[in-house]
RNA sequence: UGGGGCGUCGUCAAGCGGUAAGACACGGGUCUUUGGAACCCGCAUUCGCAGGUUCGAAUCCUGCCGCCCCAGCCA
């Protein structure tokens, strides 16, 4: 019925694409693919769907994907991004081998593609102005007019293509352009401009060259260069392929890749357009490129997601043609199932409240066996040390519990995780405020491990850690960057995505209380705080025996869940 | 009649003339020393709308409607 492969991907139409070329032997069965990224800022998400693609049917179909910087326009580009690009990608698991190409390494032949074409009379030199081109062109229903230079012989436009190579002339003085179509509905094949001069140092080629050629001339050039079977892009290219594939037809070139086009990702609760993020960072909204908020590659491999689970998403989307914005909770739950393998288990107390174990002998301390992985057992177990005093979160106690509320509270027994069963006897205020600064506990001494030789039960079990062992850290909880779905749709009446930003998306614990095992945790690591969520130590700002913790991700919440009905539900009876 | 695309569950997405996959989300349950994980159940009588062809249409035809992209010497 529905095609799948056998690692259970499902169909998609680029899929049925390759695998008919395949049957059809079209490129004589070979699957060539190449990531082109402009090295003119950071990769985000929305790269990586286009990586996890590429670099997949390549390894699908036993090709190869070659890593090409599109580096055509020196005024953009830079070597920070190269570098920045090329650690992303690995990264994310991906390596190009031998095939890491620049388009700048064409350069000569290109400027011989360009001769070829005005030898042949499909190119010309054109002397208007920029402002002249643009009058010229028409407009979407109105036709546009053919230069005044449109008819230069062969020997003219060569002489002047050689001068402008040479330097004789200013920017924007002259320009090559196609000679196709002034007519043409698409505004593409209206004599396009392919090569522009600026006296630029660009930052491979130097000052070797002051022509560069366009996007339109080089890409399709690069990928045929390169034997690219099938060149993927994103839908905003369509209009494009028809010139693609002219130059292709028109210059006398070995291969003609077949350009293929896709819905980029859109993602709820963030923004995916570089120059939207920039301001983020630029108005210092966020620290930078890879603050933990972003979703950039960086700030994803910075707030602790892990390769495999952006990978998994990436396939889990689909590829289609139809513009779509996918659930930010799928990106979170293809990170979840990859942590809850890998991650390994510790405690954790973010919001500490003291508990005083009153029949547990002052000045005695021992240490209790936990389990590092529950998904798996090679991950083996851990001594924490347990005392009289311990910390547990202020959220598992309630004066007043609700119903439902299985955790602390006056008078009831919990166990604490791979300690004792305690229970709540006495409760300690502030004299002035009232608030609870301290819990008076008893323990069954009988219950050691967390289970009662006569069987009784317990509904809630609660986290722990020990407050003479304990060490404190600044843990940092990130949320979602916008508070609304969709900040661009959200934008009019003069309202911009920066109006939607979500006051509360980072949230700056200090004084959080951690098991001693989690001093010295190498940075980037994840581990699971049971019961919270998902944490790395902080690549920038740990220092040793010092770790800062970002929240990855929250665990599941159905505690949460209730919590919030309840709550509703009160509002609605007040009210 | 500028040109090019797209419309299948709340969100993604299979489906290619034989009677609507799957995932996330959501709701309910089992189990549980994480209110985690795992497991089970439920969740589109209908595919933008209207006609037509056919024994049979999300799939073919016609006509509408809606949304996106294109007037850089950016990519």
């Amino acid at each position: 019925m529905n095609k799948q492969d056998k690692n259970n991907r499902p169909s998609n139409f680029i899929r049925n694409i390759i695998l008919e070329d395949l049957k059809a032997n079209k490129h004589g069965g070979k699957v060539i693919t190449r990531f082109p990224p402009e090295p003119n800022g950071y990769l985000h998400i929305g790269h990586a769907k286009s990586i996890v693609m590429n670099f997949g049917f390549a390894q699908e179909f036993n090709g190869r994907c070659h890593l090409r910087f599109d580096d055509t326009n020196p005024t953009k580009e830079e070597q920070e991004y190269v570098d920045a690009i090329m650690e992303d990608v690995r990264w994310l698991g991906y390596d190009w081998g031998e095939h890491l190409y620049y388009a700048s390494d064409y350069f000569d032949r290109f400027y011989e593609y360009a001769e070829q074409l005005i030898k042949i009379g499909k190119a010309f030199v054109c002397d208007l102005s920029p402002e002249e081109i643009r009058a010229y062109r028409g407009t979407l229903t109105e036709p546009g007019r053919e230069s005044p230079y449109r008819n230069r012989s062969i020997d003219e436009n060569l002489d002047l293509f050689r001068r402008m190579k040479a330097g004789e002339f200013q920017d924007g003085k002259r320009v090559l352009r196609a000679k196709i179509d002034m007519a043409s509905g698409n505004l593409n094949m209206r004599d396009p401009v392919i090569y522009r001069i600026m006296h630029v140092p660009h930052h491979r080629t130097g000052d070797k060259w002051c022509i560069y050629p366009m996007y339109d001339f080089a890409h399709c050039l690069s990928d045929s260069i390169e034997g690219i079977t099938h060149s993927l892009c994103s839908l905003e290219f369509e209009d494009h392929r028809p010139l693609y594939d002219w130059f292709l037809d028109v210059l006398e070139v070995e291969c003609h890749p077949q350009q293929i086009e896709f819905a980029r990702l859109n993602l709820t609760y963030t923004i995916l357009s570089k120059r939207k993020l920039i301001r983020l960072v630029e108005e210092g909204v966020v620290s930078g490129w890879d603050d933990p908020r972003m979703p950039t590659i960086s700030g994803m491999r910075r707030r602790g997601l892990p390769p495999a689970g952006i990978r998994n998403f990436c396939e889990r989307i689909g590829v289609a043609k139809k513009e779509s914005v996918v659930d930010v909770a799928l990106l979170e739950h293809c990170v979840r199932e990859e942590l809850n393998k890998t991650a390994p288990r510790v405690m954790g107390v973010l919001n500490p409240l003291k508990v005083v174990i009153e029949n547990y002998p002052e000045g005695q301390e021992e240490e209790l066996e936990a389990v590092n992985n529950p998904e798996d057992p090679s991950y083996g177990t851990r001594m924490v040390p347990f005392s009289r005093e311990i910390f547990i979160e202020q959220t598992d106690f309630m004066e007043d519990p609700p119903k439902k509320f299985f955790r602390l509270a006056p008078g009831r027994e919990v166990r604490l995780r791979y300690a004792y069963f305690i229970t709540c006897t006495d409760v300690i205020k502030d004299e002035k405020t009232g608030k609870i600064v301290e819990l008076r506990c008893t323990y069954d001494p009988a219950t050691k491990g967390g289970n009662a030789p006569d069987g009784r039960k317990v509904k809630g079990t609660i986290h722990w850690v020990s407050t003479r062992h304990a060490f404190e850290a600044e843990v940092r909880l990130y949320d979602r960057l916008f508070e609304h779905p969709h900040p661009d749709r959200a934008a009019q009446d003069g309202r911009t995505y920066m109006d939607f930003l979500n006051p509360n998306s980072l949230k700056i614990l200090k004084g959080c209380k951690l098991e001693p095992s989690l001093k010295d945790l190498e940075p980037g690591k994840v581990v699971q705080f049971e019961r919270i969520g998902y944490f790395c130590a902080d690549s920038k700002d740990s220092r040793p025996g010092s770790p800062v913790f970002n929240r990855t991700v929250t665990l599941r919440d159905t505690w949460g869940k209730i919590e919030k009905r309840f709550r509703k539900k009160n509002n609605r009876k007040q009210a």
